[in-house]
DNA sequence: CATTTTAAACACT
DNA sequence: AGTGTTTAAAATG
């Protein structure tokens, strides 16, 4: 059915007035060259222009202004979502202090956070929704940011620039316009998706306690955070190492039967999860944990063509544009392939939003520089 | 034509 | 069951 016509579309997002200045956190403000949504048009804090932060910056004037700028209204059960109201220094990026997932029951709701105003009306109004087209008429509004894009946000955001996969979906239901209908789950399959095909984001299992499972949490690279963007999801992909798709198995494509190939999917292993000790990385997955603040490691960057509009770095503050060069420098990509992953297509541009909310600060390297 | 969304099969845990 | 991967097609600009 007509899920909801963006009619009104007005996202004011929450207490408009409010800058919902939990101390550090600048919001996002994303850039979008094309206006993307009209109405989202976010202000920009004024204090954030300033900023050091050499996100592109919406070029005044450029016509363009940014994306809706998503609220926080967390909902995460993961982590408590406090911000750090005395400007804690969130941990640095690629960290994996010891969160205390023990407070991973206790969430803010959105309305926690916005109930400080008093004319909050906190109408689900922010909610964006990655073009939702459906079909019927979606022109009135162009799209929505994709949901790379607000999957970054949602990380962004987030304290150690992680969350559980619950809780992503629990930020896309109150900044999103999904969640609406329980039913609909395609796209929590599509979060899924972006999370593991984008190589922006990357899975790291935080272990808790002695006899405790480790959870998994998903995390921005430390590469998306500097460079504060990141990029598409389809040719971004993260490295396909042949860890169940060996040799047999057979996925097959469901879709439609006039299709076989043989694909075959090994019952190998994959022993991603967990970085015990043990399995060893063989297949090197991408999500190495430890804290190497490594930074260099150029992705294939891709390009762009929606997001490029929204988001498209006037200058080069992102690492991004300049394609990896040959040879050097690998960081977690552990070692497995030969042969790169990343198909570097024509052209390439980052998706870059924000930066820096949360203290991802620059703790590390320049950003510019490696690429 | 490239990117994005959606759907669905499949592999683990 | 939930999560993570990966195809693949449809939708879209």
């Amino acid at each position: 059915m007509p899920p909801r016509q963006y009619a009104g579309y007005s996202f004011p997002r929450v207490a408009d007035g409010e800058p919902c200045s939990l101390g550090p956190l600048p919001q996002e403000l994303i850039h979008d060259p094309n206006g993307y949504l009209d109405s989202y048009r976010s202000h920009l804090t004024p204090t954030m222009a300033g900023a050091p932060l050499e996100v592109l910056t919406p070029q005044a004037g450029g016509g363009h202004s940014d994306w809706p700028a998503l609220q926080h209204s967390h909902v995460f059960k993961d982590q408590s979502y406090n911000y750090p109201m005395q400007l804690e220094p969130l941990q640095p990026p690629s960290d994996s202090p010891p969160s205390p997932l023990s407070e991973v029951s206790s969430y803010h709701s959105p309305q926690s956070l916005a109930a400080s105003s008093p004319s909050m009306k906190t109408q689900t109004a922010d909610r964006l929704s990655p073009r939702s087209s459906t079909g019927d008429n979606r022109e009135d509004r162009p799209g929505h940011p994709p949901y790379s894009v607000l999957i970054y946000q949602a990380l962004k955001d987030a304290p150690g620039n992680k969350l559980q996969l619950q809780s992503i979906y629990s930020w896309f239901e109150a900044n999103t316009d999904k969640g609406g209908d329980p039913n609909a789950k395609g796209w929590q399959n599509s979060i899924r998706h972006n999370l593991s095909m984008n190589a922006g984001f990357e899975a790291v299992k935080e272990e808790v306690g002695p006899g405790k499972k480790a959870v998994n949490f998903w995390r921005l690279t430390p590469e998306a955070i500097h460079s504060g963007g990141i990029q598409s999801t389809t040719r971004y992909r993260k490295l396909q190492h042949h860890k169940k798709a060996i040799s047999l198995g057979h996925r097959g494509p469901a879709r439609q039967p006039s299709e076989p190939k043989g694909v075959h999917a090994t019952k190998g292993f994959k022993s991603r999860g967990t970085n015990s000790p043990h399995t060893e990385r063989a297949e090197g997955y991408h999500q190495q944990i430890s804290n190497n603040p490594s930074l260099g490691p150029d992705y294939g960057p891709t390009s762009l063509p929606a997001m490029q509009r929204y988001m498209q770095h006037p200058i080069g503050p992102i690492v991004g544009c300049s394609p990896m060069i040959p040879g050097n420098n690998t960081v977690f990509v552990d070692t497995a392939e030969p042969g790169l992953a990343f198909d570097v297509g024509r052209s390439h541009d980052w998706y870059v939003l924000e930066s820096g909310s949360n203290g991802v600060h620059d703790s590390l390297g320049s950003p510019g520089r490696s690429s």
